[in-house]
DNA sequence: TTGAAAGCGCTAACAC
DNA sequence: GTGTTAGCGCTTTCAA
């Protein structure tokens, strides 16, 4: 049961001032190295940590950075909070995340709430389109990088994955199957990225001369179940050979189940693309042809540049948000579904 | 650029003492109604949010709670964490979480900067067997709930899957193959759940009348490529058929790849059992039969514990840890692997 | 029912 | 090179 040991204990051990004992604990220059070292080794033997919450209230900033995310369930998120906490760690920060549910009201009340908590900054992953989370950060003059899903390109800083080419990619490999079809089910409609891989499909197939035809994209599907349904839906209305590009390994995988129940071969009768690369998959039949964003790096590079803003506040001239921006390009990963 | 209100200049602007609109706000009962409601109303009319670092300086506490995973980049600490924050969030505590990387000297550090965030409650995954971090908590007088991985049933506030009985079940459902031998893969041998599926595991082979033979447990095997790895030796030195209990679904996966590679089938040649009943592989082929563990009720519980010491803490009697464990039975998944 | 004043542990401006 | 002092925003005695 160990009480906490204060400045002021440690200074009337070593009958000196509280000032002197802050100061050489701090690295300041004005202190005698042999003071120094005293009081160093001193604190050091009684275990003195110094109380953060003081510190944090008397300097009028904390070392905490808060981090939302539009919903933690996905394994998505996971990864790239993954790299957020290793980077902040690694830089002093300690992260305090929570959830937004996808919920635009429960977003702004947490940004109220993580700056009565008076963050150093705040990483966001924006659950929808609007600027209202932006706009109350900025009021607030906290410092945040928008993780996945931007927008607007010129006011924000943001780390994203090029969801244009990650639709744009699969259309370019499977045009390579004369003729065929291309189906693209979609997430949720509203969600930015889902907005983005449609533009991308849609570039892609003009840019290769294949014409879309009537119901190819399906919206809002989702997970594998949603997979899973979309397929038996699609192989009654159409006939194979045909190719689909999902939004997620996840839809992919409740389509191949849907087809290995009815016996279709993949991918010569139906090739199948998925998006994330999901790890675990990597070592299961059939092999998914998927494309890589690099989850973790992502969410390394949005705390790192949050770090960066944090560190050196531009106090005078506005933020060159053009340096405050990082594009990820997707890869295209092979395997034997398509 | 909204500058922060404070107490003070609510205090000024009603005319009032900054004690009197603290008490309002507070729900202190001796303030009349009627200037409750116009302090209230003006707070609000000017997004009065109290600043909560001031606060908990001011009360010696926090809101907030460390969580100390091991290694989150782990899945099976990501859907914990899940649970955890989600039942901090309802019960109005902010979750700091930082990860270990299995490393003890780490895991103290970690420990000691908490204490100095002065959070309310640890909750943690221990990366090994040692009581150092539990008495380093119990110094500082922080409250704890270990998760997943106990260390001294007496003396900790824990919650825990059954590991015996995750590989007893496996055990037991797999001694229905006549006269198979049961190999047994587990993970790294100083994890203490690692430790309690090998007890199982054993218990159930003298509960079943099968007598072990030399080779049929490997320890330390981690991840698909391990899992991989391993079956390709097992094949070498062993013809089927023959069963295969796994520490994780990833283990099992990596297993069933170098079995398809062969041509080996599953489950009539080799049985397969996983443990994790890990989301996606319920619609990948062949399904993996495995055991269930609850991941995220793990995390729930263990959140709600510790929610629960942090307000009623017992001062003057020893806190009653009997009360204080909870073991989740796992759960039988069988499908097609065996 | 209201308000004045003290102080949580620390840092920083300033005087010596 | 060292110490004195004020004060961050809030809650909490205690006196009026």
């Amino acid at each position: 049961m160990q009480e906490k040991v204060r400045l002021k204990d440690l200074a009337e051990k070593l009958n000196i001032s509280i000032t002197t004992v802050s100061k050489a604990l701090n690295g300041h220059p004005d202190i005698s190295e042999k003071r120094r070292k005293e009081i160093i080794e001193y604190a050091a033997s009684v275990n003195y940590v110094p109380n953060q919450v003081a510190k944090n209230f008397r300097q009028q900033r904390t070392n905490t950075v808060g981090i939302i995310l539009s919903d933690n369930a996905y394994p998505y998120n996971s990864r790239m909070l993954h790299g957020m906490e290793e980077t902040l760690a690694a830089s002093g920060y300690y992260p305090i995340f929570v959830d937004s549910h996808q919920d635009a009201r429960r977003e702004l009340e947490l940004i109220r709430s993580l700056h009565a908590l008076n963050v150093a900054g705040v990483l966001l992953t924006p659950s929808h389109n609007g600027r209202e989370s932006c706009d109350l950060l900025t009021n607030f003059q906290i410092p945040y990088v928008l993780a996945r899903g931007y927008i607007d390109p010129d006011q924000d800083a943001y780390v994203v994955v090029d969801d244009r080419m990650v639709s744009y990619m699969s259309v370019k490999y499977l045009s390579s199957y004369d003729g065929n079809k291309i189906f693209f089910i979609n997430s949720m409609e509203r969600l930015p990225s889902a907005q983005n891989r449609l533009l991308g499909y849609r570039q892609a197939l003009a840019d290769y001369g294949i014409k879309e035809e009537d119901d190819w994209v399906i919206q809002n599907c989702i997970g594998q179940q949603g997979g899973y349904e979309v397929m038996k839906q699609l192989l009654r209305r159409h006939k194979p050979p045909f190719s689909v590009i999902c939004y997620s390994d996840y839809v992919a995988t409740g389509m191949i189940c849907a087809l290995q129940e009815r016996k279709i071969q993949i991918p010569s009768e139906v090739a199948i693309m998925g998006a994330d690369n999901i790890a675990i998959l990597s070592y299961v039949k059939p092999r998914l042809t998927t494309i890589d964003l690099p989850k973790k790096r992502l969410g390394q590079r949005a705390a790192e540049m949050l770090v960066e803003m944090i560190e050196h506040p531009s106090n005078d001239a506005p933020i060159d948000f053009s340096k405050m921006r990082c594009v990820f390009q997707p890869r295209l990963i092979i395997r034997e579904t398509s």
